[in-house]
This record gives C-alpha cells, sequence and structure tokens, in this order.
DNA sequence: AAAGCTGTGTAACTAATGTTACCGAGGATA
DNA sequence: TATCCTCGGTAACATTAGTTACACAGCTTT
C-alpha cells in the first residue's frame, strides 16, 4: 500500500503526512461497476484514488442520469470532503468506470490535516479548482453544444479513461449518460460511422478516428 | 467598515479574524453593472460580499452569456480562492446585480488564515460546498428543464436576489443570460402572462405570482 | 432447429427551440 | 412635427431532439 500511495501521491504530500495516511487509511480494491457513493447517502469516508477511474452522475426527478465527469488517479471527491465537513448527504451518485484502487481515509482526520499540513491544503485545494472547472467545461458542453458534438466528446473522453479504443457500452447506456434516448444515439452514431470516424458493432464500438 | 464586517460575518468568524480582515481588507462600493472580473484575467484579491448581490456568468465560444449563480451577502466567490492559490486565470465573468458591498482580502492571507483560523477554513469549505451545489443545480436547470422552467426559475431568483417584484431587463437581456434568443424569450414571457403569473411592460416586468 | 431476448437500424411523427423577417408602439431627438 | 431608434409581438419556417413503432440480426436458451 504505502508504495502505491508514494507513487501516486508523493510527489504531493511530505513524508510524515504519507506515513499518517498509511497509519488510518484502509486500502480498497473495486470492481468496475461497483457503486462506490449514492445520491442522498452520508459519507464515511474520503478516498484517494490510486488507480482507475471513476465517473460522477447527477440525476434528476425521473431517475434518469448525467454524466458528470470522471476522476482519476491522484485525485479525490470534492464533494466527499465538503459532504464530510457538513455532515450533509451526498447530491451525486459515484461508480467505478474500471476497476479501481484507492485508500479511504476517515473523515475527522481532513479538517485535522488541513491545519497541519500545507501539502494537504494545497491538494484540497486544487482539487476543488480542478473539480469547479470540469463542472464548468461539462456545463459549457450541454449549454451550448448540440448532441452531436457531445457525444463525441463522450467517446473521446471515454475512450481515455479506459485506455481503449474500443468503447464496450450499448447506445442505450451511452444515452442514459448523456441524458438522452437511444434512438436519437443510434442515429448520431451512425452519422459519425458515415464519415469514417467510427466502426459500429454490437455491444461495442471501435474508434477509427475522432479528429 | 468594521460594524459591517460583524453584520455580515461576525457569526463566522472570531474576533481576532474580524481585525486581521480590518487591518489588510479595504472597503469597497460598486455600482450595478460594474464588471468586477472577467474571463482570462488574473485575480488580485479576495473579495467578502458585504451587501448587494454579484451575478456570475460563463462564455461560449461565440462571446454569448450563460447565468450561472448569484453570490450574495456573507458569500464569497470560490473560484477566485482557486485562482489566487493556483495563480490561474478566472474560468468565468462577475458582475454586480445591484449596487454592492464588499472587502477586498490580498491572496496572501487566504492561504495564511487557512492555516491559522478554524473559522476561517469552515468558511472557505462551507463557501466550495455551497458554490458547488449551486453549479450542480445550475447544470439541473440546463440539463433537464426545458426553456419555460428554466425562465421561471430565472424569474424567481432575480426578484428575490434584487428583492424587487419588478423586473427592470429587456427581453434581449434575459434571453443572453439563459443563453436563448429574444424571440423565444418574449414568446414564453407572452403565456406566462397569459396565464396571470407576470405583467410585460416596455423595459420592465411585473411580477403578479410565480408559484 | 425453434423460440426468445437484446441490441441496432430506420421511418414517421411530434415537440421544442432557434432563425428570419417584418410590423408597430413608444420614446427620444432633431 | 418629422425622424430615428429600441423594444416587443407575431408569423413562417428550419433545425434539433425526443417518441413510437416495427423489422431484423445475432446470440442464447431450450
Amino acid at each position: 500500500m504505502i508504495q502505491e500511495l508514494k507513487d501516486s501521491y508523493g510527489h504531493l504530500f511530505e513524508d510524515a503526512l504519507i506515513n499518517e495516511i498509511v497509519q488510518v487509511g484502509t486500502y480498497k480494491e473495486v470492481p468496475a461497476g461497483f457503486k462506490m457513493m449514492e445520491i442522498g447517502s452520508y459519507i464515511k469516508g474520503m478516498p484517494l484514488l490510486i488507480s482507475g477511474a471513476i465517473k460522477i452522475l447527477r440525476e434528476d426527478k425521473n431517475g434518469d442520469e448525467l454524466l458528470l465527469y470522471y476522476l482519476e488517479k491522484g485525485e479525490t471527491c470534492s464533494m466527499t470532503m465538503t459532504c464530510c465537513m457538513g455532515q450533509t448527504k451526498s447530491e451525486i451518485r459515484a461508480i467505478a468506470e474500471t476497476d479501481a484502487k484507492l485508500i479511504m481515509v476517515p473523515v475527522q482526520k481532513m479538517e485535522e490535516w488541513t491545519a497541519k499540513y500545507k501539502s494537504w491544503r494545497n491538494f484540497v485545494f486544487e482539487s476543488y479548482h480542478s473539480r469547479l472547472n470540469e463542472l464548468l467545461h461539462t456545463m459549457d458542453s450541454i449549454a451550448f453544444d448540440k448532441m452531436d458534438e457531445r457525444l463525441l466528446n463522450y467517446l473521446k473522453e471515454k475512450a481515455r479513461v479506459n485506455n481503449n479504443q474500443t468503447i464496450h457500452n450499448t447506445h442505450q447506456e451511452i444515452a442514459y449518460e448523456l441524458h438522452s434516448s437511444r434512438v436519437v444515439i443510434s442515429r448520431l452514431l451512425k452519422k459519425l460511422e458515415n464519415i469514417g470516424k467510427i466502426k459500429l458493432h454490437r455491444n461495442y464500438i471501435e474508434i477509427i478516428n475522432l479528429e
């Protein structure tokens, strides 16, 4: 655990902090698809991601989803931080996009370390900064782009975080994450295939060239 | 200045912190419409809002706007905080919605106080929390609601932050902030008038009952 | 092989939003 | 008064997205 922690966070945290994390943190591995946090639930600990990716989702009144962004190695969930501090319920859902490894840190340490370690403060602020900015860019996409561009971005991001040029999702699943309908997504995917950007197959999509 | 600071922040900050703020902060008054921050600019200080409201806007590639949310009394700009720490450019535009009074605190103090005052830490985290949540709710509105509902929410919010049942904006201005077109907004406003929720006039809108 | 299920393709239609164009009301200005 | 300008109302149309319906391909199960 200590080696993996150092690989992902060694450049961020001083040794004393790394040691504290090792003391109180618990190492976890979760499989792709594992639901790590549900809307309305309270949070027990703060996750430090070591490998893999976590997708963060929002839900509307009808229970339909919207993908907000992915968390990756070296990142943490800002929502969790604030929830921990304020003891409020989660506003989002978190699901492992890939198999993932992470360290859970108990809530109480958050506050303590914020006062104690400059590197922790920087990490926390940097984390908030990144998450706010990612949320803004997601907002841009939703507010300013048409569905075809959103779909294109979605495919790019998905390929990137999975580190795989083949996307193993059905059209229906993609429609859920973009908060659209299967027919619309099939239609637009077919267009992308016609202009040679992707190749469609049953249950997966092969990326040819998304530029 | 010290009295106004205590009125707005006295319940949040311990006296020692209030005193520090008085020492290093500068009091400012800005008129409605004043542009307080521009996209791409660097930030010099952190604002603590004492009265009035600031609207936070996002811009697309064509220079068109989108209203994100309002800052009000007792709040601060989370974007500014992260920008200060990281010395990165602003991702958003801030314009005074009403006449506003505020105190500007130099960047360097941010970090210092975060280590020194528990109440400041709480304020900063609480601030991030609120802003993230507001951004999420704005996102909900954009992703899940149709324009008529967004318009209704817009009018409600505008009336609330201005503390005024008369909204002094042209249809064109409203269209900008909702990232829509004048014709669409006029159409929907007329519908709202027909069902008795508002009354339209040249250059202003009278709110009858938005429930 | 037959039956069943899931995923995809496609057409036809509806709804929502955006665009263009034009008119006229109301004020301001010359 | 005549002219100009801004704002709002409205029609007609275009585009995008969502909905319903159905066919069929490919795979699994029986």
